[in-house]
Parts: structure tokens; C-alpha cells; sequence
DNA sequence: ATAGACCTTCCCATGATGGGAAGGTCAAGG
DNA sequence: CCTTGACCTTCCCATCATGGGAAGGTCTAT
């Protein structure tokens, strides 16, 4: 399978499959004799690992740790959740930081009557920070 | 006043005062005989209100847009806003996948026992995507 | 005079992704 | 057999905001 076929089975461009290769996250490629590479089912498969993975936001360094303990049939489970906890909690961090900002945001929009006047609570807000 | 100075008295550092000037975002900053570049207190002023719209979100493209607007003492009050929404918005849109995201991998840390077997949801989900 | 705290410019790195160039390879059709 | 177009290869560059650090110049206090 050359590296487009795996790109169209797995949902991960081409580029980021090489990417991905070149950090080290996915096996390299085997090649062929025109040095294409050439994947297989199992191949197939990491990439979609890594597709989802990172859909649900891990870094490529979590996915490298969650691959390495999906490979490893006696790994403990509580290696795996301590990972998705963290990435949670980071979640949760970056999620109240920008809902804090779209509140503040909100109600200095809210604020602004928008029209044609210079008058701003807006800028007087980025401007002097008073509030 | 030194570029360090005005680090303190704006809370950029130097080091992105200078990248703030080379792309335009902040103006050119007087120099002395020696080189050294002087800040007044319009310089300073500028400078928390970058930091100001930086905390709140705003791309380097978007402050200057509102930048140029707070100068311009006969701006319109609704492109300030505009952008202002727009912003919101942005957000709006990056918290609501990130909620997505937390929510999915919060179910699946709730499933998954955390111990020393080696069943894992969180895994099984990576590598199948059923559901 | 010297030490240490500044300042200058320039290059490099981050993380995930993409664009694009220059060049090699393959398959189908005239 | 040759051409065309769709592949593939590697390599470099760009994004965005931020920082590290080197090499070298300047200022200030002792």
C-alpha cells in the first residue's frame, strides 16, 4: 500500500504520516525497491490510533506513550487513565482560561452600543485597563 | 526610558517588545546616539494595551486592527465590536470542541478500571473507534 | 579599570500542519 | 515506444507567539 492508499485508510494526509515517521511516532515505513513506502493493515491501524488520539487533543509525546502501552499487552490500565487524566485537567485549564476571556469579552461587547459613535467601553477597557 | 524599563512598566518583555516592533505591531521606538531604543509613556501605554488585548485572546493581527481604531478618535464604535464578536465567537467555537473533547475522555477515564490489569477503554477506543 | 547589568542584532526552537519545488517512478493510452 | 498525468521522494519554508542564547557593544558603580 504506497503512503497515499494509507493516507486515504487512515485519515491522516500524507505529509503528516511522513511527519509523524520522521518524529518517530509511527513505525518507519518498510520500503520498496523505488524506495516508496509501503504499508500494511497494521500500519493501517496506528494511524488511525494517532488520528483519534489526537482528535481528542493529545500531544504527539502522549500519543508516543499511549501507543507504546497499547503495544504492551501487560501494561496497567491505571498508566493509561493517569494520562487521559492529565490531558483532562489540561483541558479543563485552557477551557476556563478562554471562558474566562469570552466573559469578559461578553460583557464588554454587551456594553458597546456599536454604531457609528467613537465612544468604545472596548478600547477604554484594552486602553486603560481601569475598569 | 530603557527597553527594560518599559518591559516593567508594561509587563511585555523585551524580548517581545522588539518582535512586537519588527512586525509592526508596536511603532519603531525612538533610538539614543548609542542605539539603545527609548520608550515614553505613549510607548508604554501602547504596549499594556497589546498585553491587555493579548490577554484576552486577540491575535497580533487583531490588535492592530484595534490599535489603529483607538487612535482613529473618530472610529466607528461598530468595527470595534465587530471584532470584537467575531473574537468571541472564535472562542466560543475552540471551547466548544475542547468541551468535546474533555467530555468523551472524561467518560472514558470513568470506564476504565485504573489499576494493574491491562483492560483499558481508553485504549480499546484509540484503536478500534467503534462506537 | 573592572565587574556586572544593561543593550544591540541574529539565529534557532517550539508544535502541528501545510505549501511548494525539484526530481524520480509508474500506469494507461496513442 | 513515448508521452501524460498521477503518483512518489526529499528538502526547505511558513504559520503563531514566545523564548533561549550567542557575540558583541554600552553604561554604571565600585
Amino acid at each position: 500500500m504506497n503512503i497515499g492508499a494509507a493516507a486515504a485508510a487512515s485519515g491522516v494526509t500524507a505529509k503528516m504520516i511522513r511527519h509523524y515517521e520522521s518524529i518517530g511516532l509511527a513505525r518507519p515505513a518498510e520500503r520498496r525497491a523505488n524506495a516508496y513506502r509501503d504499508y500494511g493493515e497494521r500500519d493501517v491501524h496506528d494511524l488511525r490510533f494517532i488520528k483519534r488520539a489526537r482528535r481528542l487533543g493529545f500531544s504527539t509525546a502522549e500519543i508516543a506513550a499511549l501507543l507504546a502501552l497499547w503495544r504492551d499487552s501487560a501494561r496497567p490500565s491505571r498508566e493509561v487513565r493517569r494520562i487521559a487524566e492529565r490531558h483532562v485537567a489540561e483541558l479543563e485549564a485552557r477551557i476556563a482560561e478562554m471562558q474566562a476571556m469570552a466573559g469578559t469579552l461578553r460583557a464588554l461587547v454587551g456594553a458597546c452600543c456599536g454604531d457609528e459613535r467613537p465612544d468604545c467601553p472596548i478600547l477604554d477597557d484594552l486602553a486603560q485597563g481601569v475598569v
